[in-house]
DNA sequence: TAGTGGTCTAGACCACCTC
DNA sequence: AGGTGGTCTAGACCACTAT
């Protein structure tokens, strides 16, 4: 019995209603016994089964079958650049804006960065980017970015996508991810030749570092993108 | 030393270039030797980055940092009902329409369902389902549903939503999820009373059990309706 | 074939939490 | 205060795969 065998088995007797939604199963010493494994082995089984949400570990109390079950879904989210040529198409960027300016109170707010009177404190760096896919626009960025986790002077985000440059050089702690439909509107449809109204699916992040936020950022990905689950 | 300081050190390393983007890091032999742990420490710390897409692990080839850096988000995919019910709001569910035909070929080639001549094999018990919020349209929900995984009668639809009873009673396997934007459109449009042309978030979703398919389904959301990252 | 990661064991100590 | 999961160790064997 390895620790997968472990983790089918229990899996099994909680789909077929032995350990119900909610109650406590045996402890990892008792079943470490019954399976005739070591406790380390039923450990991580079940803490496999905790990550996938399917149970629910507490010390003392004991390890719980879920009461509402979640299915949980891990989704990749690669550098554009490495999405586009795995597709087999040639990759290119265009930087449409480049300043430096107050961000808006909604995207400081998100990031933790101080807001005094209704209104941002102190500039980011804000960039607007399209990103190609054998000359086509594959997605729109829009940027807010902490100067000051940049070196001097910045890398050029017209060669390097910013989103690449971070990855490999920032040290990020925490990001928050979130996908929404939205029409392209005004804006964004114009930089992606598509009609305002063209629902798009949008993709935005907030980066955060050790201490200080270090980006916020907005994809809209051309029409027919999808997201897909990773195994 | 823990193995989640072995892990923050490794990360460390990495962000600071010591060990480059697929580049050979040392063994785990050498690691425990170098932090003064045991292999066993060494080697959780390591496959957790490796879970995490930090790094790419092969026997004999040793552990490698990723060549391009890719962030991997993990999701909640909650029960409607539950979702419903933690905003505050009162959950109900109408059933539009159940009957039992022959799947889309489109569908069918998904889910691995017998296919002669272009055409399905075989019939699937399809349904459609309204969500709804505080009495309002929630979601729109289309599945096709293998009747050889339902007992016999069969519950009861338009009371338990087909996807709760389903995690509760039906041992899944794998499945995949995925995410686009998509314009309503006329049928569910009428259904959630919304213009045909509404941006809304889809989420369609395909699940196998041991050696069956189970279910095909479509969720269409109500706009405004964001996914997010857990942790 | 040999080197690396994957897993298992038996025992131990500890941190956390419920009782 | 005591029971439970979380983690660590030292050693071992095995599975995979690059060479």
């Amino acid at each position: 019995m390895g620790w997968e065998e472990i983790r089918a088995e229990v899996l099994s007797r909680i789909r077929a209603r032995a350990w119900a939604p909610g109650a406590v199963i045996p402890g990892e010493e008792a079943l470490a016994e019954e399976f005739g494994v070591s406790r380390a082995t039923v450990n991580r089984a079940l803490t496999e089964l905790a990550r996938a949400g399917v149970l629910e570990r507490k010390r003392k109390a004991g390890t719980r079958v879920a009461a509402l079950p979640v299915r949980r879904a891990t989704f990749d989210i690669p550098v554009i650049r490495a999405e586009v040529q795995g597709r087999g198409q040639a990759y290119g960027i265009r930087l449409l804006r480049e300043e430096i300016s107050r961000p808006p109170v909604a995207i400081a707010a998100q990031l933790g960065w101080p807001i005094l009177g209704g209104e941002a404190q102190g500039a980011m760096l804000c960039l607007e980017t399209l990103h190609l896919a054998d000359g086509r626009p594959f997605a729109h960025e829009l940027r807010w970015l902490n100067p000051g986790v940049l070196p001097d002077p910045r890398p050029d985000f017209g060669a390097v996508s910013a989103n690449e440059w971070l990855v490999a050089h920032v040290p990020f702690v925490t990001g928050d991810i979130a996908f929404s439909a939205e029409a392209a509107g005004e804006e964004v449809g114009r930089a992606m030749g598509l009609d305002p109204a063209t629902p798009v699916l949008v993709t935005e992040r907030c980066t955060w570092g050790e201490a200080a936020p270090v980006t916020w950022v907005r994809l809209t990905h051309a029409p027919g993108y999808r997201v897909k689950t990773v195994v």
